[in-house]
DNA sequence: CGTTATCTTGACCGTCGTCAAACAGGGTGG
DNA sequence: CCACCCTGTTTGACGACGGTCAAGATAACG
């Protein structure tokens, strides 16, 4: 269901002053990235805007005019029904490029919205556009981080279309536990989940008061620590495990993870 | 659950004596291409390989080798939970495009299988690349296709997060019609549905015993109407209703559809 | 300190899953 | 030509997972 605006304020988990490092470290997550290239794109100029929590970036249908990088904070893509309930289609982080979706595309078939308040690097369209078409390497980069975006999509259909309440809310955190590493911002211990449990029920198919049932039987179970949002996997194998949970469609190649073990 | 190849044969749908014609067709729905584009495009050299029904065209874990289009016949995508059950990602029409997501992905995050007999033209990896990185319109049109894609697993990911049963079932035989009449290969007014029950059951994440429950629902609403496995629309309007079907996230902007009414 | 959003818990219900059997159709071989 | 078999479809009975409704508890904010 639609929901008002929560009045809630958030504390940035990162604030950096380049805005284009963290960008930087997403696209060569997946493929290294010559040096030219690198230059190239450190030299754009970009501006930056703050949104507030709910704030839409992108509101389906409009015809989409900022490219924003996500520089700090959180945000999530989502997607109604006719009937008003909602789903959350996919999440960012710090790092995430938001509208490489809408580059090309006229029409938002989606709205983009801030989870927790953000930080948006805003880039030309037009001047990204260009250097896509003069760079290879950076239109490679770019569309790479467009696939692996697909393969998140990929694993959500399946994790929502055949895994009961309880793996499928581990895997969900085991996922963002491997990204937020991956981008440099936590480690498998645990984070602070940026969202309420209705805000999760909308990423996971179900209602706020299942995921309530679910994420108390996962503490029960031993497999997470929970202290207000604070979420803590004592035992991370155990979670990956009950998460049915491998991150090959991560596409994380530089296996600098803790976690791949 | 894992089942046994099917042994049933299946009339091809379309033969094309050019297969690159419907994959122009495809490239062309969502935007122009400029005739310099398409000759290029024409004058790569291809060959045709035939797949019997649940073939791999490509494995997960596979790096993948061949860069295909589907010219006829139908294809999917699908992935595995750790305990066997199939969820069906995507649905593939002659025309599609089926290893753009592995371009320039090393690892194969899921696998593609023919769902009828399927005749695929496979291009050289390298030689679409190399086109792609001299000639930016096909690497737009190439990145617009990937979107698109994109798009519909979004939507999918709504679909089965949040439409009960009847809606749900409903939503994936209205985008077949449109699709299928996109390409040229039908109308609105019903198709071929080239899957068993059990096979749909994995593309919406039910039961294959609950779809069938769900079709019937839908042909005694006077919704639909099954003939073995022709579907027919009696009240196409009704049914988009009840499928809260809206083919925006389609993106097809020429919109010579009649569905589009 | 009151107001609001969020979390938690209980009771109950319904959609969908499970198990099982019967039925229909096509292909094959006797 | 018919018996048989194999897939796939259909239906029923039953059960469970998750949804719905509602109330109370907790925490955040003004």
């Amino acid at each position: 269901m639609i929901r008002a605006p929560a009045p809630t304020r958030w504390e940035l988990t990162v604030i950096h002053k380049d805005p284009l490092a963290l960008l930087m470290r997403k696209l060569t997550t997946h493929v290294p990235l010559a040096q030219s290239d690198r230059e190239a794109l450190a030299a754009l100029p970009w501006s930056i805007r703050t949104f507030e929590p709910q704030a839409y970036l992108v509101r389906e249908g409009d015809m989409p005019t900022i490219c924003g990088v996500l520089v700090a904070g959180f945000a999530f893509r989502q997607k109604l029904t006719g009937d008003g309930s909602r789903q959350i289609v996919s999440l960012h982080l710090p790092g995430d490029p938001l509208d490489f979706q809408n580059l090309y595309l006229d029409e938002a078939d989606h709205s983009v919205q801030a989870l927790t308040r953000a930080e948006v690097a805003t880039l030309d369209r037009k001047l990204l556009q260009d250097l896509a078409q003069a760079r290879p390497g950076i239109a490679r980069a770019i569309f790479l981080a467009t696939l692996v975006d697909a393969s998140i999509f990929r694993e959500w259909i399946l994790n929502i279309g055949r895994r009961s309440a309880m793996p499928r809310v581990a895997h969900v955190l085991c996922e963002l536990a491997v990204r937020l590493e991956a981008q440099g911002l936590g480690d498998h211990s645990g984070y602070d989940l940026p969202m309420t449990q209705e805000q999760f029920a909308d990423v996971v198919g179900l209602t706020p008061v299942h995921v309530n049932r679910t994420l108390k039987a996962l503490e029960d179970g031993g497999y997470i620590d929970r202290h207000k949002r604070k979420f803590t996997f004592p035992d991370w194998e155990a979670l990956r495990d009950v998460g049915d949970f491998n991150q090959r469609y991560l596409h994380l190649k530089m296996q600098e993870s803790a976690l791949a073990a």
